[in-house]
DNA sequence: GCGGATCAC
DNA sequence: TATGGTGATCCGC
């Protein structure tokens, strides 16, 4: 999409910036740009939004501070030193220029708007925009005349334009559009690498050397009339032919400026009578120069679409990027593969210009004095020595013209995640359902590309738009909605803890999941299922087994010797006397099977049966149900006693107030809860079952003597949001009730209860919680308000893997709604980089080389969530 | 490994 | 009334 990266030279206003409004773009049939810029600050100023974004522009300039206090330190001598240095690393770069390849950057004018202009007459010469009216991801050329640009609000767009059409975006019908050109592109680079569905790199440098000995007709399109072009599109334009000549013929001679052509070159030369491409009645031929091949690629996209493409030709990916840009719409660049062409187009560009610099490096860079690629190159010493040696030696790539001269194949994906923005809610248990229900969107992404992992963060995005994210690695993967929740919630709950009684006002939520396992970890894991059910393992997995010698840890805390404090303090508020009659409530969708630990770990077993052809092989398993050895049996029997034990009553000796027997249970309290975040039919119905929990909740609630701060399950379960509409999946469980004695209660009593009313018993959120029973937790030792064993487990893994410290951290120590000391200096950075930015993503930090020591000015960074 | 930031599209 | 979603990378802890 172009120009969703506005760059200009000339700012004062970060958001302005943002919006893409200072330039001189606005011409005279639209606004100028100072009546833009006044109606953009009408609609802005005052709300939150603004209030973010003068916030962000404060760290920005701190950090600039920072860095120019850190120039001013460094001593000529210094300075000198790195000078050498630096130029020995420009001297390599130098050698290692690469002009054998002929690099095009496709980049179709304003794409999604274009679209919905050919698909609908109407709109033509009309200013329109594509999105909504919180969000435009594409304005047409007319739109802009005004002011109105992608990534600006559709009802900021509105004031500047107020004929303005805001067209609802239809991304299969892009998709569709975007194969099509897509199949184009493959004739001319079948290894092209598409960067979305409007840009696209293309390596022609193979294609250049095979055409060259094409013959005409191989290289002859056939101009399709008005009438064919009509397709299913009645109403267009019955002289499409001479549209298209007026459209083609002049570009395909006034692209380049002259002065890119030296004179005498005859190999890339327009050269009219053989290179150029010839219009002839009908038909057109196209050359074999770079210039004419990317001529007829655009021709071609024209014809098959009705949609025009700009396109950049130079030696490496960022030079073509940046050349895309300069004869857009319709039209092309080439900077010739010479090393003098490449530097004078380099010589007065401005930096911004270049993929990779954003509107924080700029400002940056600018605040040093660089604003082109000249001065970039110029201040390559002091840049060394002010920047992290990924940056300086990305800055300098830029300055010397340099860039990726191959398309590297995408590697593997790296995260995967799902995020909505929403009204406020700040209701917790409203907080949860939705995290659920990302959890479950996001599970079923995954399913759809076959990933597991293990790192699982979540995203907030309070209503002052700060935002905040919080990740939880566990030792095995996980995949589905269940698991992923299961670690999301607990994050999702510490942060509701941590701003505790202020609720959190959230206007977006996300969950992502990476960590993918590569190929090695993938068996290595598999290999590690088997030894780790035999005896004498002592380790925890996140999937859910524990082997015998943890089970004592299990039922009684381990003294926990170093770690002090908080968890002491909570140990002794919690009487370990209770541990033995904790009661055990289960809810679950088949009885007790849906521990999805045990599902995971039995799957993994039967892989592993499969693949290690150990069937006869008879080994002594552990039951990570009832923690018996299993005597020398293989592992289909040992599967089947897990099966035994999961239905059977063996549950009972580990939980023994916990009553198996679903069927009975089944027929009395079989619970529906529908989450919905917004109304729908089936609310009604749900209503009525949830009677039960009711009154389950205000037994729990009553016992912990405090039932008159009890909100009711009504208003717990009649939430809605204005705007989401989808509902989660009814989620129908068992609870089963143990008619416990009061010795977990009691340790509850000691709870704030509105603490604990906030921890679990009435959020109605999660299938398999309902009320505050505890399991010990063998590592931190705390109650873990969960009878669901995968929570339980996750739980445990988390303390595991973050060591009590970490957790402690997270509760108590570092809340996230008390100000916290940050040195946000860009000093002290004492790494060293191995990798060099690759030109694809760049995102840039700027930290001082450790050569230079700064003063570390500190400062307080805002206080978040309050 | 985590969390904040930056960037692209 | 009202300022997006997805993915990647870097840096300092």
């Amino acid at each position: 999409m172009d120009n969703t990266k506005e760059k200009n030279d000339n700012y004062k206003d970060d958001l302005l910036l943002r919006m893409g409004l200072n330039d001189n773009k606005a011409g005279m049939e639209g606004l100028d740009k100072e009546k833009i810029n006044k109606i953009i600050m009408e609609a802005t100023k005052g709300s939150r939004f603004y209030g973010n974004e003068l916030k962000k522009e404060k760290q920005v300039n701190q950090r600039i501070e920072n860095i120019m206090q850190q120039k001013a330190q460094i001593t000529s001598q210094q300075l000198r030193k790195a000078q050498l240095q630096v130029d020995r690393f420009a001297m390599e770069l130098e050698q290692s220029r690469d002009l054998n390849n002929t690099i095009v950057h496709i980049d179709m004018d304003a794409f999604y708007a274009a679209v919905e202009m050919r698909d609908n007459p109407e709109l033509k010469d009309k200013p329109i925009a594509v999105g909504s009216s919180s969000m435009l991801t594409t304005s047409n050329y007319h739109a802009r005349r005004f002011g109105v640009r992608a990534a600006m609000p559709g009802f900021i767009a509105k004031r500047l334009c107020p004929q303005l059409i805001i067209v609802p975006p239809n991304f299969d019908k892009y998709r569709a559009v975007s194969k099509e050109v897509k199949e184009i592109l493959a004739d001319y680079d079948p290894n092209f690498m598409a960067m979305s569905l409007d840009e696209a790199y293309l390596n022609i440098t193979k294609h250049l050397q095979e055409r060259k000995n094409w013959p005409e007709d191989k290289r002859k399109y056939f101009i399709k009339t008005g009438n064919s072009l009509e397709n299913d599109k009645p109403g267009k334009e019955v002289n499409k032919l001479s549209e298209h000549e007026r459209s083609i013929s002049p570009l395909l001679f006034e692209d380049s400026p002259p002065d890119l052509q030296p004179p005498g070159n005859t190999s890339q030369v327009n050269s009219e009578e053989q290179n150029n491409s010839q219009i002839l009645q009908n038909s057109v031929v196209f050359g074999t120069s770079a210039e004419e091949v990317v001529k007829e690629i655009r021709f071609r996209i024209e014809q098959k679409t009705t949609l025009t493409a700009s396109a950049g030709i130079a030696p490496n990916t960022m030079l073509a990027k940046v050349c895309s840009d300069k004869n857009k719409p319709n039209g092309q660049y080439q900077i010739l593969p010479n090393r003098q062409a490449v530097m004078d187009f380099i010589k007065d560009l401005p930096i911004r210009k270049v993929s990779g610099i954003g509107k924080v490096t700029e400002k940056m860079l600018k605040a040093l004095g660089i604003i082109t690629c000249t001065e970039l190159y110029q201040q390559r010493a002091l840049l060394s020595l002010l920047f992290s040696e990924t940056s300086w030696h990305y800055f300098l790539r830029i300055s010397m013209g340099l860039g990726s001269t191959h398309l590297t194949r995408d590697g593997d994906r790296k995260s995967m995640s799902v995020e909505r923005t929403f009204s406020e809610i700040s209701k917790a248990e409203e907080q949860y359902s939705l995290c659920q229900e990302l959890c479950s969107e996001l599970a079923q992404d995954l399913q759809k590309e076959g990933l597991k992992g293990r790192t699982v963060t979540i995203k907030l995005k309070n209503v002052n738009f700060e935002v905040k994210t919080r990740a939880s690695t566990v030792s095995s993967v996980v995949s589905t909605a269940e698991e992923i929740f299961a670690i999301a919630k607990e994050l999702l709950r510490t942060e509701i803890n941590a701003d505790f009684p202020h609720p959190l006002k959230l206007r977006l939520m996300g969950v992502r999941l990476s960590s993918f396992p590569n190929e090695e970890d993938k068996k290595h894991q598999q290999q590690s299922i088997v030894g780790f059910l035999q005896a004498g393992n002592q380790t925890l997995s996140a999937t859910g087994c524990m082997e015998k010698t943890d089970k004592d840890q299990f039922l009684k805390p381990v003294e926990i010797s170093d770690k002090k404090s908080f968890f002491d303090k909570k140990r002794s508020e919690r009487k370990w006397s209770h541990q033995d009659t904790f009661k055990c409530e289960t809810m679950n969708r088949k009885g007790i099977q849906t521990s999805q630990s045990f599902q995971v770990l039995k799957k993994k077993m039967g892989e592993n049966l499969e693949t290690s052809e150990n069937s006869d092989n008879n080994q002594i398993f552990t039951c990570p149900v009832c923690f018996r050895e299993q005597g020398s049996i293989n592992l289909e029997a040992f599967n089947k006693h897990v099966d035994t034990c999961l239905d059977g009553p063996s549950m009972n000796e580990i939980f023994p107030c916990l009553r198996a027997s679903s069927t009975e249970v089944n027929k009395k309290e079989n619970v529906h809860h529908s989450f919905s975040l917004c109304k729908n039919q089936d609310y009604e119905t749900h209503q009525n079952n949830t009677e039960v929990t009711s009154a389950d909740c205000v037994k729990l609630v009553e016992t912990t003597g405090n039932p008159s701060k009890t909100e009711s399950i009504d208003a717990l379960t009649n939430k809605h949001s204005k705007e989401e509409c989808s509902s989660l999946p009814n989620t129908s469980f068992n609870i089963e009730h143990c008619h416990q004695n009061s010795s977990c209660i009691v340790s509850l009593e000691n709870e704030d209860a509105g603490s604990l009313r906030r921890q679990e018993p009435l959020q109605p959120y999660s299938h398999d919680v309902i009320t505050g029973q505890a399991l010990i937790c063998p590592v931190c030792n705390l109650e873990q308000k969960t009878s669901d064993l995968t929570q339980f487990n996750v739980h445990v893994d988390i303390c595991l893997n973050k060591g009590i410290i970490q957790e402690l951290k997270k509760d108590k120590v570092n809340p996230v709604n008390q100000p916290k000391e940050s040195t946000k200096s860009t000093g002290n950075s004492g790494r060293v980089q191995k990798t060099v930015t690759k030109p694809k993503r760049s995102g840039l930090m700027y930290s001082a080389s450790k050569k230079i020591k700064p003063n570390n000015p500190r400062h307080t960074l805002d206080i978040f969530f309050k």
